[in-house]
DNA sequence: TAGGCCATCTGGTCCT
DNA sequence: AGGACCAGATGGCCTA
């Protein structure tokens, strides 16, 4: 039985050699690819070793020998005729396919590369507990708006209000994430309890919630993503809390393994400078849940092996210092933004 | 074990 | 013709 093979019928053997930087998934996925390379349409091509300025001229002496068969006895087919595989044919496809491999290969690696980039300043931004690619690209927008709001509006957000925008349409775990690198028990800013707040804290807040327009996220597919019913959210335990509305701190600072805290994420987090949340005075804190941005607090403590998310607390959580992301790791513009930020949080 | 996430291969389309 | 981009398919890894 012979079997003529066209393009659309091929398996190909993929690039073996890459130098990208992926795990042992990549050498598996090649090996297993070369294994599929013998594939039996590919017996009688093993040991062809010809090069392709080689195949270029061998194509020329095999064309004829494309010609049809003569065989009147099938009904001719319309469009394009499929030429049969020679072997020039055959690894000039090969060849091209490999080449077209590796540069989607490499395409997919810059996209990559650019990704990471985009979780690294982004608020939450942790080396062992990454956040997926759509997750990243969600917050990621999140934050775009969220400061785009404090721009426009030029009024500090407070501090539940802002975290509400960063986690809107996130995933459960990442809202979780998100919630554990600002330090902020994630409880806090369930959407029903927020109409538990205080007086002052509802003023507080509807600087956010009083926007103009509605954020949303539509064409979110269904849960776990899409929504922000809290039930999904933040695993909302039914055991009665202390009050509706804890200050946020008063979690964080107490014991980061807190009962009642949803617990520290493992493997530890970490908080690449973007935000922390200062307690300094408490009772200044409490008027207005306004939160300070502090790259050099957090960038130095870093430095100094630790991220103390609070200064001058005694009880801290502190992160290993091989996950944090120094402060050095920011660009120039970075902190030049950052300063930018920081005045606007601090002069309103 | 199911589901989520990911890397890779592949063929199609568009553009230069 | 060849490269960039895209989306579907596939299979591996990991976790709940």
């Amino acid at each position: 039985m012979t079997k003529s093979y066209t393009e659309e019928s091929m398996m190909l053997e993929p690039q073996t050699s890459t130098d990208w930087t992926d795990k042992s998934h990549s050498s598996s996925q090649d090996e297993r690819d070369v294994e599929n390379t013998s594939l039996p349409m590919h017996k009688d091509m093993e040991d062809d070793e010809v090069g392709l300025n080689r195949l270029e001229d061998e194509d020329d002496e095999e064309e004829e020998d494309e010609e049809e068969d003569g065989d009147d006895t099938k009904p001719k087919r319309r469009g394009p005729k499929k030429k049969k595989m020679t072997k020039a044919r055959l690894q000039r496809f090969k060849m091209r396919r490999m080449k077209a491999n590796t540069r989607e290969r490499n395409r997919m690696h810059g996209l990559n590369d650019a990704l990471e980039s985009l979780r690294k300043v982004v608020p939450c931004y942790s080396k062992t507990q990454k956040l997926s690619k759509i997750e990243t690209l969600r917050l990621a927008k999140n934050y775009i708006w969220a400061l785009s709001e404090v721009l426009r509006s030029g009024k500090s957000p407070d501090l539940m209000s802002f975290v509400q925008a960063l986690c809107k349409g996130l995933s459960q775990p990442t809202t979780n994430l998100v919630a554990g690198c600002l330090q902020l028990n994630p409880r806090t800013f369930l959407p029903e309890q927020s109409q538990e707040m205080p007086p002052h804290m509802q003023t507080a807040s509807a600087s956010f919630s009083a926007l103009p327009y509605s954020y949303q996220t539509p064409g979110l597919p269904s849960p776990p993503y899409g929504t922000m019913d809290s039930s999904h959210i933040f695993h909302v335990k039914p055991h009665a809390y202390g009050s509706a509305l804890e200050p946020f701190f008063d979690t964080a600072l107490t014991d980061c393994t807190s009962p009642s805290f949803d617990g520290p994420l493992s493997p530890p987090l970490s908080v690449n400078g973007n935000f922390s949340f200062k307690h300094e005075h408490s009772s200044e804190f409490e008027k207005n849940y306004a939160f300070t941005m502090h790259y050099q607090a957090a960038g130095l403590a870093g430095a100094q092996g630790h991220a103390s998310l609070y200064a001058g607390s005694t009880q801290r959580c502190d992160v290993p210092m091989e996950n944090i992301m120094s402060y050095e790791g920011h660009s120039h513009h970075e902190r030049i933004m950052n300063a930018q930020l920081n005045a606007i949080f601090h002069d309103s």
